[in-house]
DNA sequence: TCTTGTGAACAAATTCACAGCG
DNA sequence: CGCTGTGAATTTGTTCACAAGA
């Protein structure tokens, strides 16, 4: 499939969410205005985004969950599953971890990196901790291709950048910085801040 | 001004952090390409995003650090301040209340809920916690209109309705649910979980 | 009939390109 | 000159509208 835009593989795992519960209770079929409705979109733009996909609905029923699932899936995992590696084992770094632990079969966070001595050499909710010296060795012999940047600001570029060295193609930045790495490696921000001010100035907006 | 696009804002946000810390650091004058270096987009469009706001730079010399702090500031902030209420005090909340803790003068997070008995009725994170039911009055009386979720995804929905009820103008949503609340009230997703697992699709693109 | 799949129309966002100014 | 401010061009993303199928 080539060159899906980011905010479609966004939207596919939106819809994955969605169909995983019908599946759960039960449901078979759904149309995509139902799923527009459920993920705040429009039906147009849910068949659009499924022609990324090779599954096909079928007119006045439309779309087989069980088959829509298994095809969305097809395309946004990688059939031996990937691993990610968090650094940063603050407060954010543990909910994060806590958020994430055991939810995704395919996509499992493996490892997790800090510099405090009191942090590493044990498991924080399920999940070894390591001091960041360890960081290329652990990556490889894990098979990481996710790094996921949990660390104060000051921190987060060089954190980023051992990170590319090791090998990763992937970083999910929640530190408030900018990251600059290679062409070709991909990140992805999860700036709060930045939302929370979004959300503060939109809300004050009302009735203007 | 009239009808800010969300992205834009966004933005604005960012090169207000990057404008703190240069003036900071004592930097007077900064160029659009230089801040479009700082924060991961174009000249082009640092410029037109100023466009927003009535501040005006000098040809040759750039922006005015302070000059352009204010006017952006002037935009982003209500000149009163604005006041936020947390709910859900689990792993996430603990993390995003010391995210937030004293960092913004104009938006500080003036309340927390929960419905666990034993986080209500003391402060976390140096912010009071109350139970759900405290909700209405606690928020009228802290003029609270920004409502941040990050409770379990089977109570959010629940959650939003009061917090709208209650009458927040935005809020800032960290359940994996897609919120419905009525038109005019604001909300912005972060939503890690799609987060990640595009970083992870994007990550393994590489060389494809 | 009610739904999908999709080209065409439309809208939004970004980038280009250049006039104007110190 | 080297910068900003901005209309125009372009690209990207979304919505419309309708043929085709069960």
């Amino acid at each position: 499939m080539p060159n899906i835009p980011g905010r479609t593989v966004g939207r596919l795992s939106l819809y994955r969410r969605i169909l995983n519960q019908l599946h759960e209770a039960g449901v078979q079929f759904v149309r995509s205005h139902e799923l527009a409705q459920m993920s705040g979109t429009t039906a147009a733009q849910v068949r659009k985004d499924f022609m990324y996909t090779d599954y096909a609905g079928s007119p006045r029923r439309g779309y087989s969950v069980e088959g829509l699932l298994a095809s969305v899936s097809g395309l946004l995992d990688r059939p031996e599953g990937q691993a990610a590696a968090l650094v940063g084992a603050g407060n954010l770094g543990r909910a994060i971890l806590a958020f994430f632990s055991g939810r995704r079969p395919k996509l499992r966070i493996a490892a997790a990196f800090d510099n405090d001595p009191a942090k590493t050499g044990r498991a924080i909710e399920g999940c070894p901790c390591h001091p960041l010296s360890k960081m290329p060795e652990v990556i490889v012999r894990e098979g990481i291709d996710v790094g996921i940047v949990a660390t104060p600001a000051e921190a987060a570029q060089d954190v980023a950048d051992r990170l590319v060295e090791s090998g990763v193609g992937g970083i999910l930045n929640f530190a408030p910085v900018s990251l600059s790495v290679p062409s070709g490696v991909h990140v992805e921000d999860v700036d709060m801040t930045v939302a929370l001010e979004k959300t503060a100035f939109f809300a004050r907006q009302r009735g203007k």
